[in-house]
DNA sequence: TATTGTTATACTCTATAACTATA
DNA sequence: TATAGTTATAGAGTATAACAATA
């Protein structure tokens, strides 16, 4: 992945109140990253086949060029992927119509059905540990969610 | 791992205090987790080597076994991790005393500069961004980082 | 010629099983 | 017998290079 993004203008203007707080900020994002992921427990698809199985969920049928870009690997490694679904019974695979080089990958029903099940899993771990904490601590992660997303956009 | 997904249309309808947050959580904390990653200071070390040689930094000497553990992998694959570290100069391996099966696995000199400036690096990365923040932003990432922290170690 | 997708090949990280040295 | 670590082997996932089919 390339991270050259430029510095936002006002970041080179002001000093850093407290030093500490990047540290702080890594150090528990990273840490709960782990354990999120740790909750995965699913058996059925690896991360990647997952990954791209989730992609087509969410933005409909595409070709196998398109899925490779957005998921940030080569084609040759999408094919490997995408035939591992297929074999899976979770994708199809039909012609593009206008480009006879293409192909249109699309998610069966059941494709369509693992993914809202596997997030509605990853999100269960979650979801009864912020049930347990204070409405006050809720509004400050609801907060501090939004400026975590566009931290990570940049 | 998809890091983009949307909110699920069940979050949407759950009758919870705010049942979409567990989504957002994730995703936000997986997607800034990845950004960070990719923030390393030496690119001739893996992933895999540079989170080993970091436990180390922070926790001192340890076993293969122990490290294996601590780490979430096989003792085979972290002989693997190990041997690369050790090629790279980055590990001493010496016998652990009282017991001659066992193992002690001590970043060198390098090892620990290596993961210093990788910290600083991420550090790097994010300090002018958290910077660029408001100060009432600042404020609430500040308490967010202990909510998280205290989740990611349950 | 350029693009789309596949095959061939290789490297890394992971695992299980079997081995050795020691306790 | 049990434990610490290694070696052997295999399975994903990644990459680059080279190819066929199509535009």
């Amino acid at each position: 992945m390339t991270v050259t993004d430029p510095l936002p203008t006002a970041a080179r203007r002001r000093p850093s109140p407290d030093p500490s707080l990047a540290s702080d900020v890594r150090i528990a994002v990273n840490r709960l990253s782990r354990t999120l992921r740790a909750q995965k427990a699913d058996t059925t698809v690896s991360d990647a086949q997952f990954s791209a199985l989730a992609l087509l969920h969410r933005e409909g049928a595409m070709s196998l060029a398109d899925l490779s870009r957005r998921e940030g690997v080569t084609p040759p490694s999408m094919t490997k992927t995408v035939t591992a679904l297929l074999d899976r019974g979770l994708l199809t695979k039909d012609g593009h119509g206008d480009d006879r080089r293409k192909v249109l990958l699309c998610p069966t029903a059941d494709g369509d059905d693992l993914v809202t099940e596997t997030r509605q899993r990853r999100d269960g771990w979650l979801t009864p540990r912020l049930a347990a904490l204070t409405p006050a601590e809720r509004k400050t992660l609801t907060a501090a969610t939004d400026i975590l997303r566009r931290l990570a956009a940049q």
